[in-house]
DNA sequence: TTATACTTTCAAAAAGTTTTGAAAGTGTGT
DNA sequence: ACACACTTTCAAAACTTTTTGAAAGTATAA
């Protein structure tokens, strides 16, 4: 396989991987597609080199600067805006994981810790289900919130390090 | 807030949750569903609750099985069946862990690999970038797996314990 | 065998999401 | 003030996914 395939395979497979993972599938593509560019690229050669209209390009560019994966760059005398992708994988999936808890983790804890508050008929079997897989998933959630605090502060060496070593 | 309202609400964080995660929103809601009850359902109750139609509770039944979520009840001189959500949180993250690595890493696991053995011009820049993002992201990847596979063989305890311990 | 009680299928409809591209907007230099 | 080079917007179109429901299928019992 030489380059020019093997990059057309790496932004296919992770568009593939992004939109199982509910981030759209241009999006992905479109960081793929900086992530393994040397030079930072402009909306143009973004468009050109996915197939995809200049609307497109520009909110799929817009959002990535907002998940922080994306940034723009200036350039002396130049008009046009170039876009590059942090490239360290670790700050990748950081970065990720904050975005993720901001928007999706946090709000389902509250909404648990909340009804994990309910009171009801400890006699109704009902009850009883709904109290106990309640507290249950809220548990697990907050393990899940403290693993990911901890992730976001960690050194990558010092994390996996960590797991690891636990799990040898 | 009572019971009754509360049922819902959790019905619905959970069904939004899930479609975050790439699960279709009726899936996680059926599954809320039963995970509240105390008691299996028939196809029937899951249609009335939350107002389905038959082919898709079906259907969405039938996903749920198939991820090992859910199982068939069968009852002594009844013919219909019966559904119930295993209840153990540890269980169904461990169950959700190991479709999704099938399903969704292991593939790409499988790329990346193959991609990381693509020779090229060790001074073209635009090779550089694409065999330091691919090797990285192959790294992580790796990781990520190895700690699936404790996961999944652990007792939660175990794993949130030693975990736990190593970020206090 | 036939009726009954249920489950499954699947083509078509509805709903939801993404993409397009032309038009409007913005900022800079002359 | 105007032209230029670029970016942003957004309504409509294309595409994807989900849902429906009627029809077909299956198993049981009389």
């Amino acid at each position: 396989m030489e380059l020019t395939e093997a990059r057309l395979k790496f932004i296919e497979a992770w568009g593939k991987l992004g939109s199982e993972w509910g981030i759209n599938r241009t999006m992905a593509q479109v960081h793929a597609l900086l992530l393994i560019s040397a030079e930072a690229l402009t909306t143009e050669q973004v468009m050109e080199s996915l197939s995809i209209s200049r609307g497109n390009a520009n909110m799929t560019l817009r959002e990535l600067i907002n998940w922080g994966l994306v940034e723009k760059q200036h350039r002396q005398g130049e008009r046009k805006e170039y876009f590059f992708a942090e490239k360290d994988t670790w700050t990748i999936a950081r970065q990720v994981a904050k975005e993720r808890r901001k928007r999706e983790l946090d709000p389902v804890l509250k909404v648990l810790d909340e009804l994990a508050k309910v009171k009801g008929d400890s006699k109704d079997p009902d009850y009883k289900a709904f109290n106990k897989s309640v507290t249950d998933i809220n548990k697990l959630a907050k393990n899940v919130d403290k693993t990911l605090e901890t992730m976001l502060k960690a050194e990558e060496s010092w994390f996996w390090g960590s797991i690891l070593k636990v799990f040898k």
